[in-house]
DNA sequence: AGCACCACCTGTGGGC
DNA sequence: TGCCCACAGGTGGTGC
């Protein structure tokens, strides 16, 4: 589900809904989704605690607390919806659910679990536990004078491979990363070496605009995504190649589907090189 | 290094 | 029409 677009326009909204607000008791309908500390810590460390800030690095949501930090990682079909009245749209996917004192509440709901919930100490914790092996925010953490020298570490990598590998930098997946090189009519399988200089600035230019333009849209709504309100992005109508197998690139060519590092591809085979 | 594959889950849509 | 399986906004581990 959620890429960088997705994360930052929860974030966004989380930030103008619940900072100041104070936790009580959590209710842990699926105790696995705490991934840390265990279960019981978990629920007895973030009582009473108060959000001051929303950050964001890659697609982890990093929510700072008075004495901790609070991160959620959606994964594939993770949502964090916000209630004023602290029930929540919908029981079914269910898996935490985080009251605040005000009687409203965030709802964690994922319907297929590979989503995960950490509470930590602080900025060393953090990184040293959760963002481990996450590289620099895309976004927020990369000029291009960095995205140069990130690329000349991996000359051999595929592109396509290369975007998504979040140690590289954190934020892109599979569908921001295909419209990101079509924008650039780059082939998803070029290995970074052979990139010129020029077309390298052009690669970084698309990340940056393709992004820019997801948050602006709300994000991507291709199946289940939904923002912290229960709502729909609306980026999907402004997709150029993704889930668009088939239909014609602007240059009459068929968009072709193809399997690159293990996730659907799609691109103009005669737009991109 | 980099890549292919599997695992983790549940739902659904396309093909037969 | 109905059934089945390939595939889905992600990532971590293994083994070549």
């Amino acid at each position: 589900m959620p890429e960088l677009p997705e994360v930052e326009t929860i974030r966004r909204e989380l930030e103008a809904l619940v900072c100041g607000k104070t936790f009580t008791e959590p209710v842990l309908h699926m105790p696995s989704t705490i991934k840390r500390p265990a279960a019981e810590e978990f629920s007895t460390r973030l009582t009473g605690q108060r959000i001051e800030r929303f950050d964001r690095r890659g697609k982890y949501l990093v929510i700072n607390l008075d004495r901790g930090i609070l991160v959620v990682h959606l994964r594939m079909t993770g949502n964090l919806s916000y209630s004023a009245n602290g029930l929540p749209y919908e029981e079914r996917f269910l898996r935490v659910s985080l009251p605040f004192s005000d009687g409203s509440a965030l709802h964690y709901s994922d319907m297929r679990r590979f989503g995960r919930l950490w509470l930590v100490e602080d900025e060393e914790e953090l990184e040293t536990e959760v963002l481990k092996r996450i590289g620099p925010d895309i976004l927020n953490e990369v000029d291009l004078e960095k995205f140069l020298e990130l690329l000349g570490r991996r000359e051999r990598s595929r592109l396509k491979a290369l975007l998504l590998d979040q140690g590289f930098a954190a934020g892109m997946g599979n569908i921001y990363t295909d419209e990101c090189l079509y924008r650039c009519s780059i082939h998803p399988r070029r290995q970074a070496g052979t990139l010129s200089r020029s077309e390298a600035e052009d690669l970084y230019a698309a990340i940056q605009e393709v992004l820019a333009d997801g948050i602006e849209y709300g994000g991507t709504t291709f199946r289940d995504y939904r923002n912290a309100s229960g709502a729909i992005g609306s980026f999907q109508s402004k997709l150029a190649v993704y889930g668009r197998k088939g239909e014609k690139c602007r240059c009459g060519t068929p968009i072709e589907k193809t399997k690159e590092a293990g996730r659907g591809t799609y691109y103009c085979p005669n737009c991109q090189k």
